[in-house]
RNA sequence: GUGCGUUUAGCUCAGCUGGAUAGAGCGUUUGGCUACGGACCAAAAGGUCGGGGGUUCGAAUCCUCUAACGCACGCCA
């Protein structure tokens, strides 16, 4: 369906053509001044040199050349030059009417769908998720949604952090724990145990110990390292503990993913790419792309409009070694092979921004992506605590997603049984919905890319520009057309009619910029802007909710009529928290 | 040192890619409740858009200089 603004486009374009003035000039755009007009056409100015005409006059033939239009109800020009326009009752209610009866409620599909992979979540095996992860899970998720709203083929992917030394600093504590295993007696050939030696928590205890470990005693580091070795070499028996560790650890991140309602079409590690290793370096060094520079081989990649110097990128360590750089490098040769993407979107922490710079740089040059692939780099801001710096438990330590979300489903469950005499069960179901609202919405109403205060008070706050607050607008909505049908009542009887007052008509003009919204906010890769969309449509409904007695409305006709119109905009908003990654309650 | 980013109301943030009087929320002050859910709504106060210079009919937005803060700068990931 055309966007509104389109529409209003194509009118504006025929009045400066029969005016005797180019069409390029006629641009309208959404008012600036909602008490002046609905939206405003600024083009007579922009003429006006052209022409060497005072912009005043242009607008006045502009204005005439509108008089037939059925699109506007009122034009106006203005000194100096504006051309202010009021969307006609009629146009504004049959174009509402158009929205609800399309199946994407007005949002076209594109039309060649892309196949985007989408690198997010960032999670490390036998690491357990933390606050620094979360970003990266809400973010990438809301993208994934808005990209398959759209119709392209998203595949999201964890990208799992699975290969290095941490894997032989676990393996190596475990040794000293329990030297007794099989795992580690080298002479042993029979079958190895199906369960883990290891438990989760366990599990998730070991890495510190280790790490901590390693940094004191160098001789224990030395014997990770040489475990590390070992293991990326197929040692039986390190490989099978190396398959427990994943297998425990999958199954505890996939939990705790779907507790933020966050979900991966791929489980890839960055142990899957290695096999592709050998012969992309090869490959590089074969066609020259690849030199030795202070004894590591690297891929220039700088180019003559920089402002500064870039780094080559390393694909081997001096010692011959692979690194970050070259696992990522074989991954995108992997996900070539595998899924041949036209584009692949990698959600991670802004400050590696250069580094990826470098690595999509090498891509290109060494012709591991076609020209026209895509690789884009959405970085994202640190979420910091309320003295502006990184968000820490109350005594310093790292934030556990875990206990984060808990902490929060509790705030809110409390809040719930304070204003509600409500099940137990059901408010706690409830807690977590909104909880989780509160959460997502506060991060995702801030730009990525900036940096953003956590603020659990303000967030899990049901005033303001919140997540709770819009599940609240959404639950008042269905609460009446709830009782709408408790009357004996259906929807979808009546049609949505024209306006009867301002309140009604802002909203209406709220709900038409669905389409444009949507669009924009995946063009940009900014949920933020769905966020502050559904909050002016929440507040546009509240306003109208406020001054119109809807149920207690006689005539019917008209009754019927704003009950489609509150059913609309349900469906926007629920799409748009949908997108967004959360949902609504039934009641809260 | 070089590059990038940030700087808008007391606090937290928008600002539709150059338009009219710079907008929200929180906090503060005031008004409206036995309700289609007051977890709401309405209103007031609060800003030389970090600072200087420039571009033009017009700048928070573009250019330039400058300050403060943050981040990144090959053998970590």
């Amino acid at each position: 369906m055309k966007k509104i603004i389109e529409r209003i486009n194509e009118e504006m374009i025929k009045a400066f053509t029969k005016a005797g003035y180019d069409a390029e000039f006629a641009k309208a755009t959404l008012s600036n001044r909602p008490d002046l007009c609905e939206y405003q056409c600024n083009g007579a100015m922009a003429a006006a040199k052209r022409y060497k005409k005072a912009p005043i006059l242009i607008a006045n033939d502009v204005v005439s050349a509108l008089s037939q239009s059925n699109v506007f109800s009122e034009v106006n020009a203005v000194n100096p030059g504006f051309i202010n326009l009021r969307l006609h009752p009629e146009f504004l209610a049959s174009y509402l009417r158009a929205m609800q009866a399309d199946e994407n409620l007005s949002v076209e599909k594109v039309k060649n769908p892309k196949t985007i992979m989408i690198d997010y979540g960032g999670a490390n095996v036998a690491k357990p998720l933390h606050v620094g992860h979360l970003r990266s899970a809400i973010i990438g998720e809301s993208i994934k949604r808005m990209g398959r709203f759209l119709g392209h083929h998203m595949i999201g992917d964890v990208h799992l952090g699975d290969w290095g030394l941490q894997m032989g600093l676990i393996i190596t504590e475990l040794k000293k724990r329990q030297p007794d295993l099989v795992y580690f007696d080298e002479t042993y050939e029979g079958e190895y145990p199906k369960e883990a030696p290891f438990t989760i928590s366990e599990l998730e205890e070991i890495y510190p110990t280790a790490n901590a470990y390693a940094k004191e005693h160098p001789e224990f580091k030395e014997e990770a390292m040489h475990a590390t070795y070992l293991l990326q070499k197929g040692s039986r028996g390190y490989v099978a503990l190396w398959h427990h560790i994943l297998e425990v650890s999958i199954a505890d991140l996939k939990k705790n993913y779907s507790n933020l309602d966050v979900t991966f079409d791929l489980w890839k590690k960055e142990s899957d790419a290695q096999p592709y290793i050998p012969e992309m370096v090869q490959y590089m060094k074969d066609n020259g792309y690849a030199h030795l520079d202070d004894g590591a081989l690297v891929v220039d990649v700088k180019e003559e409009t920089d402002t500064k110097e870039i780094p080559p990128c390393m694909i081997l360590k001096s010692d011959g070694a692979s690194l970050y750089n070259t696992t990522d490098l074989a991954t995108i040769v992997e996900r070539m092979k595998l899924f041949h993407p036209d584009e692949i979107i990698y959600v991670v922490d802004k400050r590696q921004e250069l580094y990826f710079t470098q690595v999509f740089r090498c891509a290109r040059k060494t012709k591991l992506v076609e020209e026209d692939t895509e690789l884009k780099f959405l970085g994202f801001g640190t979420m910091n605590g309320k003295d502006g710096k990184p968000f820490k438990t109350r005594d310093g330590g790292v934030m556990r997603l875990e206990r984060l979300l808990s902490e929060i489903n509790e705030e809110m469950y409390k809040k719930i049984i304070e204003n509600h005499e409500i099940d137990p069960d059901e408010a706690r179901k409830t807690a977590e919905i909104v909880a989780l609202s509160a959460i997502k919405y506060g991060d995702l109403s801030n730009q990525a890319s900036k940096d953003y205060i956590f603020d659990v008070d303000r967030f899990t706050s049901f005033e303001g520009n919140t997540g709770p607050y819009i599940l609240y607008t959404i639950v008042r909505i269905k609460s009446i057309l709830n009782r709408y049908q408790g009357l004996g009542k259906k929807l979808g009887e009546e049609i949505i009619g024209i306006p009867w007052n301002e309140s009604e008509k802002a909203m209406m003009l709220e709900i038409v910029k669905f389409n444009q919204v949507m669009e924009t906010a995946y063009e940009e890769l900014a949920p933020h802007k769905i966020c502050s969309y559904i909050y002016d449509l929440a507040n546009a409904f509240n306003r109208f909710y406020h001054e119109t007695k809807i149920l207690s409305e006689e005539d019917e006709k008209k009754r019927a009529g704003w009950i489609q119109l509150l059913v609309l905009t349900k469906d926007v908003l629920e799409n748009c928290i949908q997108v967004l990654g959360f949902s609504s309650p039934e009641r809260m």
